[in-house]
DNA sequence: GATTGACCTTACCCCAAGGGTAAAGGTTAT
DNA sequence: ATAACCTTTACCCTTGGGGTAAGGTCAATC
């Protein structure tokens, strides 16, 4: 049984984030012994690994739990796990797509900037407009 | 003299957002008429016109402040404007970069799923570990 | 036995950039 | 006068925790 920092520790994971992952039901509140400190068996390590790899790939808090109760469900389709990493794919294409457009119109017009110690300046005048 | 409606209207900002500029600084406050409703004078029309424009370039707040700052100070150089700008660029470059990264692992993971009805599922499997 | 340092607890405020809503009051047109 | 719409302040909510305070606990050293 670990301790919360120790938890931490080998999940990657700050104290703090495990505490709150507990207060928002992304996983259930651990064990604790007689001084109220909070003990970590085996199941809820794997968990908080779990949470930080799909963190880590890019899953916000709400799909990391939807991910992980599919994970414990014997019973679920390989189709319901797909389409939420569909759909977290076709989000980041968006974005990136989005930030793509955005960087190139901003390179175009910082390009244009000479960077001296005049006022006159491309990039003032794109936001004026 | 624009009603904060109008003055949202015409900026494509939102009511909402134009208090929350007057709020933390980063546009003055305007005039009041005798009912304390606001009314916006052409000048402040022209600064929430410029941190539209910023904030539709990718800026956040804080950067649309300084920008906005530099728009107005005749003594300014571009050289501090397009440090700002540049400093953007790299910022979304790599976030960017950050993303395809995700995105590539992420589906070279969801391409091996079935996505059928049985529990089998290689992304489960890769953030099990 | 006492102290020290590291750990734990809850509880509160904070970040960005507003959205939503309430309660109250003002304006405009019919 | 009444409806429809506008404005005001004020408060709570969002994401994913970070920071800090005040207090309790534990293990080791003196």
């Amino acid at each position: 049984m670990l301790s919360i920092s120790q938890a931490a520790k080998v999940t990657g994971l700050s104290v703090k984030s495990i505490r709150h992952y507990e207060q928002i039901g992304l996983i259930s509140a651990p064990p604790r012994s007689s001084n109220e400190y909070r003990y970590y068996p085996e199941s809820l390590i794997k968990q908080l690994h779990f949470i930080k790899s799909t963190k880590d790939a890019g899953f916000n808090l709400k799909e990391s739990k939807a991910l992980l109760n599919l994970s414990e469900d014997n019973e679920r389709s390989s189709a319901d796990v797909k389409e939420i990493a569909l759909q977290k794919i076709e989000e980041l294409e968006a974005r990136i797509k989005q930030q793509q457009t955005l960087l190139a119109s901003l390179k175009k017009i910082t390009k244009q900037c000479h960077g001296d110690k005049t006022a006159s300046c491309p990039i003032i005048d794109a936001f004026v407009r």
